[in-house]
DNA sequence: CTCCTTCGTGTAATCGATTACTCGAGATCC
DNA sequence: GGATCTCGAGTAATCGATTACACGAAGGAG
């Protein structure tokens, strides 16, 4: 691989004139720039970044931890974060935490090693130290989709309970009354958001919550399933679940097909999370719907704002709910 | 920030001592270990990953290309991916190609500007001169589920030729004649590959191909949908439509219930690919499951041969037919 | 014609680690 | 007791870039 210096040695300059070149620095001649050019491309030249970094104190990288990268709202996040990103010339690397503790960990040290400029994180469970000490030690970092408690740092979070007002008040208008929740994890702020939000909706609403109608989920597949079981061996099992987010509520619409029911007239099931085959399964699953688009463009504002020296800001958007048929018509779930 | 000189000092020895500590290098009397890792946690020393590449020349880093995070298989194939990488002590880097050759080619500069040990490419399109000069390089490189003509590249992929001609089997023992085929780009060897597999079943089991049942889309759901407005659109529709990939499956059934078409009654539809909500459709879709789990693993092991200066093996695996009812009962669509 | 800018360029220090080489002290062997 | 080895530790070169500083040439002002 040709080195900076090789190439300074094929144009018959020296090494500064070549990073001159490389670095738009318009103090090149003309000539000596064309001198340049030509020997890079000779030699195929590639900038080390690894050396630029260590002199520069800059990696132009933002490190992204998501909760788990097999859920679609995480890679929709993902993908917007990196866009917003892109455009500011940042590379985003991507660590998944497959919702653990443990594994985020993994990735803050390693992001930390390898000197990333920025920490966006969606953190996974409690406070961990290695969170704190990024915190601490004033490192730019925001957090996505979830916050921690204790720490000062600023977060762009969805707040949903308007919608899941929405959605309990539609469940209301459609006569039910018996409504069963799959939260996520309570160690996580946005699990904890949306039980409260919705314990609030069902209060508003006049409706009654019965303790063995909260199941606590950890926003994977299998517990929604797992937590639909118990649900429906109840001995008056709720009309309606809601899933707390969208892999939980596949799981709980593994276990209701499992079973033979039939969705909207044995029971209804409504999710957290909107993605694009809810609208194929028959009746279409009534969701409620986050922007992660403008999310993940507004986390990155906040990075670039932190980054430049500015004050960044903590943003809130809202969810939206969307009424489909998986809640059956009015009055007809027993 | 906490220094290798500053340890060194606060521990009363040498960066050499403290640098032989940090590697595990045994030559280290049992008290200055002590005090170096005492001095290490006192100033929450973190090694600098990027000063320690520079020297090592080595990044234990893969730069993984997948051609969309927004498609599941190619995010459950990442998943697979840096579980084994982890595993080897490599860290994945991800980059999304949105399906587009420019995207790609932005990744392999950056991915090289960066130093990474081994470049895994799943090529979006045609022979770009940046892949070409990697292979040229001689840089540690694997193409993963798709290859590029003309390149000694070792590659990992499925063959899903067997899986396709248990479909076709399947339709004919339905019944079933009209079949439309959504193949992915010819740019792409997995879309020739099955279009290639598509056509030789067919002339294996006497079934007719009518060159306007076979509709060219590029692997996203928008496509499927296009070609589906225009299969359906035709004269004589096909009675079954088989998609090349899960997105533009998504897309054919998008249309079909668009136009409120009883699926399984009024036309089939197969796709390439499984993912978990193809079981929540009613009816069920047919599918081809690729095994992706192995499919990054094999993708690593060829990698660590090539690091490791073994001879890696490109491997082939299989696909699997999993029918299910979306494509009618015997003789059921006109 | 001198003095002062400005411009283009080069020399060399620097970023934070790793590691070859060196060296002294103590152990081992005959 | 002297030669040899082993062990633990330190000194300093090195990786590939960036950039402060220095310097000579050329141009402009007076």
């Amino acid at each position: 691989m040709a080195r900076i210096k090789d190439v300074a040695a094929r144009a018959g300059v020296s090494v500064a004139t070549v990073s001159r070149v490389i670095n738009d620095n318009p103090r090149v001649s003309g000539e000596n720039r064309a001198r340049v050019v030509e020997a890079m491309t000779q030699l195929r030249y590639v900038p080390n970044a690894v050396a630029r970094s260590l002199r520069t104190d800059a990696t132009k990288t933002i490190g992204l931890i998501i909760g788990d990268i097999l859920n679609p709202f995480f890679t929709a996040l993902a993908r917007s974060v990196e866009q917003a990103a892109r455009e500011a010339g940042y590379t985003v690397v991507i660590g998944n935490a497959n919702e653990r503790a443990e594994e985020q960990d993994h990735y803050v040290r390693t992001f930390a090693e390898q000197q990333v400029d920025a920490f966006l994180i969606c953190p996974t469970a409690e406070v961990t130290p290695s969170i704190t000490e990024l915190a601490v030690d004033g490192r730019p970092l925001a957090f996505l989709d979830r916050t921690l408690p204790g720490l000062a740092v600023p977060t762009v979070r969805v707040d949903g309970a308007r919608a899941i007002d929405g959605l309990v008040a539609h469940l209301a208008r459609l006569g039910h009354r018996r409504i069963g929740y799959i939260s996520g994890p309570d160690s996580l702020s946005s699990g904890r958001d949306r039980t409260e939000a919705f314990l609030a909706a069902m209060r508003r609403h006049g409706m009654e919550i019965r303790p063995e109608y909260v199941e606590t989920g950890d926003f994977q597949a299998e517990s929604g399933r797992a937590s639909t079981v118990r649900l429906l061996s109840l001995p008056e099992p709720p009309q309606v679940i809601f899933a707390g987010d969208n892999l939980m509520a596949l799981g709980a619409l593994d276990e209701i097909r499992g079973r033979d029911l039939r969705l909207g007239r044995d029971v209804g099931l409504a999710s957290y999370d909107d993605v694009p085959w809810f609208v194929h399964v028959d009746p279409p699953i009534t969701a409620i719907a986050q922007p992660t688009e403008e999310l993940g463009h507004r986390a990155v504002a906040v990075l670039l704002d932190l980054l430049d020296g500015r004050e960044p800001e903590s943003t809130t958007l809202h969810a939206q709910f969307i009424p489909r048929k998986s809640c059956g018509e009015e009055g007809e779930i027993a």
